[in-house]
DNA sequence: TGGCAATGTGAGTAATCGCTCGCATTCTAG
DNA sequence: CTAGAATGCGAGCGATTACTCACATTGCCA
């Protein structure tokens, strides 16, 4: 689709200051990107918000679309690291709780940002990570999976592979598309009963 | 988030060679978005893909955003259309093979053009018709939750609403997601029954 | 056939914006 | 304290692209 483009950084920060600099312009550009999207995110318009000159972006980024990339990379980290973290503190857990606490995890990762989470999606064929986020996404898929088989004497299910798809794809939409379109219904404890609810049936096991 | 831009045509073509240079313009238009993004987007571009001057591609559309606005028009009048045939078509037809029908659809319905739909979507906040989308989207909410309200005696369902909301968003998901990362998964039947499958225990119906 | 409407053309303009580079300032270690 | 590394600055350049406008061609109807 696209041409890719070098994202690497030209500089690395080391001391204080200009790690404070790197930060208040990935900040910056979190925010404009956010509120005007990728066609307002002028590096400019970057520099001036985080206060610095516009040479110095350029020191430590080597063009706009690595400015993006970083909060990419960023966002994907901290997505991982919950997940894993999630799937490992119920790994042991009662399936009903499992679910509860994964849906529940998923919808407040969501909400947290829900634009920001939106528009960085959209950034990915302009500047990369495609490979990235198909990778962490096997990996979450795979974790569901053998969780499912491993305790597929108590599931009704029949393919563990695509049980963990469908499963993962609806609660990622539905938390999804509370934060972005029904916001209201982040605050409505029938949220994450009714996606319990779905789930557990699906699995056949008793809604705790 | 943008400030709105007028999408309104100049001209409305009446001859059929006009007729002809805007579905020309337009197909180029789809062809490049896929394939380059919005940024690949010049209307040199889409000018010379069409086959047509650039002077003729401004006669028809006032601005490079009316292009986009006006493919996005169109899927959506497409979808809507789908949509409302495939209810009247399932409305009195017992819920399993109601589920079926809208579930096989939804994917049908992505797996015909999965990357046109997904760069359409992102064009949103850049061009305009959120307001359309989200009215189509409370309609069809709206006339599931209506369905499922009409027949809640035979279902396990608490709210109607909710369940319209959380179906709707799973399916749609399932189909966009594997159109989009997973073809091969298209084609696999297990697709549609699981997707049933997790649908009827939900809704607590037996799975014709 | 002729006149007017419909349609088509594309060179060129003005604005925008990504990015550079020469210079200035601050920090750190010997 | 000094020298060199680290960091910051911003005017300005060159490339790109959305769009115009004066002119040309085709279609249709009386």
């Amino acid at each position: 689709m696209y041409r890719q483009v070098k994202t690497t950084p030209r500089k690395r920060p080391r001391q204080t200051r200009s790690k404070e600099t790197v930060e208040s312009i990935l900040g910056a550009t979190a925010r404009i990107l956010v509120k005007h999207g990728f066609d307002g995110l002028t590096t400019n318009a970057v520099a001036d918000q985080a206060g610095v000159s516009i040479g110095s972006l350029y020191q430590y980024f080597p063009n706009k679309q690595a400015l993006v990339a970083a909060l990419i990379e960023r966002r994907l980290d901290d997505k991982n690291a919950r997940t894993h973290a999630a799937l490992a503190e119920v790994a042991s857990a009662p399936f009903p709780v499992a679910v509860r606490t994964m849906i529940r995890l998923t919808i407040e990762n969501y909400a947290a940002a829900p634009e920001l989470s939106r528009v960085l999606i959209e950034q990915v064929p302009r500047v990369g990570r495609m490979a990235r986020i198909a990778e962490l996404h096997q990996g979450t898929l795979k974790l569901v999976a053998a969780v499912l088989q491993a305790r597929k004497q108590e599931l009704a299910v029949r393919d563990p592979d695509m049980a963990a798809f469908v499963l993962v794809a609806s609660i990622e939409a539905i938390a999804q598309r509370a934060a972005l379109f029904q916001p209201q219904r982040l605050s409505d404890p029938a949220l994450i009963e009714e996606t319990c609810t779905m789930v557990t049936r699906y699995l056949g096991v008793s809604d705790g």
